[in-house]
DNA sequence: TGCACCATCTTGGTATCCCAAATTGGTATC
DNA sequence: GATACCAATTTGGGATACCAAGATGGTGCA
């Protein structure tokens, strides 16, 4: 048999690593004998997926969530108001010892590591950092947050020159934190989050012929 | 028949009212039998109030999420976070008129208002301050905040003192977000909350003896 | 040939049944 | 009298049967 979550673990990985495009219909009977379960677990997941912003509702039906890159834009203040505040949490921590976990994993990327690596990594970096304020609900919110934004990212993922960007902002950001300076640390992270939305929202609309070709919804901003 | 979301609308009814008591435990066969409805829309009921906060698994079974002081200390520094971010963001929107709608709605509370008025108005200012920002997520961080909060809030609703001094810095805010002030109404709006959480959770240490006896699980910070 | 209407199938929503695990209450033994 | 163990009931999780509404496609009439 399969484990408790395993409907709701194995469908989310699917949408997630995009062999579900979004935008998709999907069926409560399909997914049953996809995974081999029966409804009742299948409508748990949908229930919870669709509190996550992953799929949602079409009328009568289900479908996998298009990437909205208006949604993009709005998740990236939001992500900022939270972030900075969880850093800002952080700096004024007395025992911060535990950002030497975070660096250790950013420098655990290098040349041959896999895309789905960095692109884990990546988002990790700012779940982990949030984590450290202690603050359980700005934890949430970003975790939360880079799980709508993980389909997006990973055309980010493809960018050398913006990987190797985005991985010096991180130490910049976590060498401010580290040294407990909270207002360099909440700037840099600010810009960090502008410029990665500017990048990615750029990104998409350029790719956006292409992505729909591929068969994945991109509703525009 | 009974509408669609009828059990989960009714079941958070109970629970915010404090019909049902913060700590105690539900099966899934009370509810059915108590809505007459099956358990299929009772199980997507409690998933959904799990996601809100409501409810929580207690091993295998369902229990309303006890009053949680150390929850509601993190609570406030998450909205501080998310308002302040909401109402800057509006103080930069060329049209500000809707804070008007917002100010009627406080001037629509006297003193022969009901306390249930008082309480589901106070809450409202500051979700429908959020959403003029026009961002959906912070609107909705917001909103899931304050659904968090209304149980706690019931208490500071006894308190005329407390009233009336929210009411004043409410109108203050309203008043530096219409001119368009947004360091000053951001700067109120930050008062406001830490002021509000502090007297939230005097209030609910003081009355802790009280509620427990009658029947509130209250957790300590 | 084109359009409208009807039969059929599909689908999500609901109710009910089954099961395994855990809680509970009682009893027997030390 | 306390405790350990066993049976029975309760409970949540899963599976299945049923239903009403909507989509679909085919057929017949204009």
């Amino acid at each position: 048999m399969s484990q408790m979550h395993s409907v709701e673990k194995q469908l989310r990985q699917m949408i997630l690593g995009l062999e579900i495009g979004p935008g998709e219909k999907l069926t409560e009977r399909w997914i049953e004998s996809r995974f081999g379960a029966s409804r009742t677990p299948v409508r748990a997941a949908l229930l919870r997926l669709e509190t996550e912003g992953l799929v949602g509702r079409d009328g009568r039906g289900w479908t996998v969530s298009p990437i909205n890159l208006a949604e993009l834009e709005q998740i990236a203040v939001y992500r900022e108001a939270v972030e900075v505040a969880a850093v800002r949490l952080t700096c004024s921590l007395a025992d911060r010892s535990a950002i030497d976990v975070i660096e250790a994993m950013l420098e655990s990327c290098d040349n041959d590591t896999p895309r789905e690596e960095w692109h884990r990594v990546g988002m990790d970096f700012h779940i982990e950092l949030a984590r450290l304020s202690g603050n359980e609900f700005l934890f949430r919110a970003v975790r939360d947050a880079m799980t709508r934004l993980s389909r997006a990212r990973w055309l980010e993922v493809r960018d050398e020159a913006a990987l190797s960007r985005a991985w010096a902002e991180h130490r910049a950001i976590l060498a401010a934190a580290r040294r407990g300076d909270a207002d360099e640390a909440a700037r840099l992270l600010s810009v960090h989050i502008v410029g990665s939305r500017d990048r990615l929202v750029t990104s998409l609309a350029n790719d956006r012929r292409g992505l729909r070709a591929r068969g994945f919804a991109v509703v525009a901003a």
